[in-house]
DNA sequence: CTTATATATGAATATGTGTTCATATATTGC
DNA sequence: GCAATATATGAACACATATTCATATATAAG
């Protein structure tokens, strides 16, 4: 849908080339999928545990002082969002990261997130 | 709650240490509720044309063609979390970005989702 | 094959969240 | 004051999602 411009000062061709730029529907929910997954305090503890060391199921479990089985759905969706690898050791499975951008999105967010009058 | 790790090779000593450092609970809370913003379409349309150009809440709607009123709740959520800031013109009002993180965040974002095999 | 242990998974539930609808507020011009 | 316009807001609803409980799967040891 071609938008107009309620607004005095924007030519309605820029407007458009604006909107024409807009990374694909595709491209948007694929971005939102990606940051709804920093989106919950337990999953980024696991992140944060995982930065520092591998760890299996039950050590993640005691960590964050969690249910096994809430960890094991959360680690399900860091494999699906291939953030998080694993690999088996007996009945142990140890995950570790699987992504370079995990610290570096840690970072970024810290900046925002203490910057102003220790918010 | 101090932990006991029950897998093999990791000293209890270093554990205690990866938990103590793990950012307080208000930290790792702040952090996730930053990345919720960003884990909706909506919002994340409504930044990256903002990205763009300064526009007024109109023309937000027209460009992502959705109701008025669903901007503008979505709005008042980026002006919380100080996102995104806004200056009155008679009775319209410009938004505009209020933060040098949220293009950084976007371009390692991008960077994650277009790696690997077009996924 | 049976038991024990570590992890995964499905169903149920409770809570959170985005959108819509109706309406309120604020500004401008008359 | 009143009407018109742009934006904001509260309530309701529909939908998503995180956790728990019970149970299934997988591996190892005997």
């Amino acid at each position: 849908m071609t938008t107009k411009c309620h607004c005095k000062d924007i030519p309605a061709q820029e407007l458009q080339n604006i909107q024409a730029a807009l990374p694909g529907g595709q491209d948007i929910d694929r971005l939102s999928d990606f940051f709804k997954v920093f989106g919950d305090s337990t999953r980024l503890r696991i992140l944060y545990f995982l930065s520092r060391h591998e760890f299996c199921v039950a050590d993640l479990s005691a960590l964050t002082e969690m249910q096994q089985s809430a960890i094991s759905h959360q680690l399900k969706i860091l494999r699906l969002h291939r953030l998080v690898k694993y690999r088996r050791e007996g009945t142990t499975i140890y995950y570790s990261l699987d992504d370079q951008h995990v610290q570096k999105v840690f970072a970024i967010a810290l900046e925002h997130i203490t910057e102003g009058t220790g918010k």
